[in-house]
DNA sequence: AGTATACACGAACATATGTTTGTATGTCAA
DNA sequence: TTGACATACAAACATATGTTCGTGTATACT
């Protein structure tokens, strides 16, 4: 059984954007949709390289169903999120940061790691939008840059990991050509992708596939005065 | 959200095969597969089921695409996919209605009279600025009306109920010869009172004092996207 | 009776999706 | 050079799979 570092780049790559999207979407990817986040031109290519997976260990595959893949050995860097203790019977948040014009956001990698004990926020279960709480983090907004989407500075959402998005939904997008990262209403079009503010006063957004790195989708917002 | 035991014997039936399904395979049954270990003939009995569990809140589904199917809720009698938030305990807070331009809102009298059990709504301790939960109420905002203070349709606003404000709170003040309620920031002026709109694109409105019932000053607001 | 609603069936439909084939390009060893 | 091998590509293929539509059958209510 070969070491995860005696793959080749592409099928580490393959790998983890198995296991996320499986873990996002509780469904494993088709054939071509690996091949497109792993820039593999080929559905055939793709199928080379699950076999080749398949020999090492990692998967297994159900010949001839769609979506016949289980990854069945852990993946360096994409380590399920560990549940954090907590007190409270109240789902309790990781506070992973702020966002803000300019600046990024690191996740998930960090999730784990940089969290200390006052960083959580308590969240009643009906903003968790049905997802489990270790899947779900929450960020101070800072700035007025999100002021189009009705969030101000110093709320706090509620957002669910994930790297895709459907339409119509609203996530948190790491725009890398402007260093900058939003939060807007996520719609795919025919070669690019529109960022809708929630006020119809503003304009949309519009960027390639490249520039927008989703970090995850907004279910809830929470504002305290005071 | 509907009862496990409210729902078509069936339907209990489709969720314990893919629930089940899931966890020996890594992805989820296709809608014909759920069809023959169901005893279901039609794959549009299968569709139409699966609908109606979605609406149970049981299960997602994304559309068009093969296996879309994620199972959100534990099923009695098969071990959970993914644990689930527990029950929260944070405190519970009367709904007592609604806050929308040209209808009253009936407070505090009505307030023990009127709840029903579904008229709660979990807030967090942080939430709550320190006041008891007994005085604290919450409003469903309906309409537009509310934009201009980052609020929009649907959000809940927390509220502890007084009749007075001091400068610069958020309050929810019914003014009768308008018949209109509103959320304002609260200004005394000289003989008037000014209620100002968060966004300084708007003018704010003056009222005379014996025209502007203070019903209660906002703690925060919680909205939900789902 | 008539109407509405919930649920079920089967067939046709469109397309999503895994598979196969033929070919090309690199590297490495003989 | 040659040949074997691993990897990559594109197109054609077969069918798995979600969707839609017309219909039927209960039950309950007017």
């Amino acid at each position: 059984m070969k070491d995860f570092k005696r793959l080749s780049l592409r099928q580490q790559n393959m790998l983890r954007f198995m296991s996320e999207y499986t873990g996002e979407r509780g469904f494993p990817p088709t054939i071509r949709e690996i091949g497109e986040r792993c820039d593999i031109a080929s559905t055939s290519v793709v199928n080379y390289n699950l076999n080749k997976l398949v020999e090492a260990g990692y998967l297994q595959r159900s010949g001839k169903v769609s979506r016949g893949l289980r990854i069945i050995r852990d993946i360096p860097g994409v380590a399920p999120l560990h549940r954090l203790a907590t007190n409270s019977n109240s789902p309790r948040v990781a506070l992973v940061g702020r966002i803000a014009a300019g600046e990024p956001i690191s996740l998930p990698e960090d999730i784990a790691h940089h969290i200390e004990e006052d960083d959580y926020v308590a969240v009643p279960q009906e903003f968790l939008g049905g997802f489990d709480e270790n899947e779900v983090f929450a960020l101070t907004v800072r700035g007025d840059s999100m002021i189009d989407s009705m969030i101000q500075d110093g709320d706090i959402v509620i957002l669910r990991q994930q790297s895709t998005a459907d339409n119509g939904e609203m996530v948190a997008a790491w725009l890398p050509e402007d260093s900058e990262t939003t939060l807007k209403h996520f719609y795919r079009e025919a070669d690019s992708i529109r960022l809708q503010p929630a006020n119809a006063a503003y304009d949309p957004i519009f960027v390639h596939p490249a520039n927008c790195q989703i970090k995850g989708k907004v279910l809830s917002v929470m504002r305290s005065y005071g």
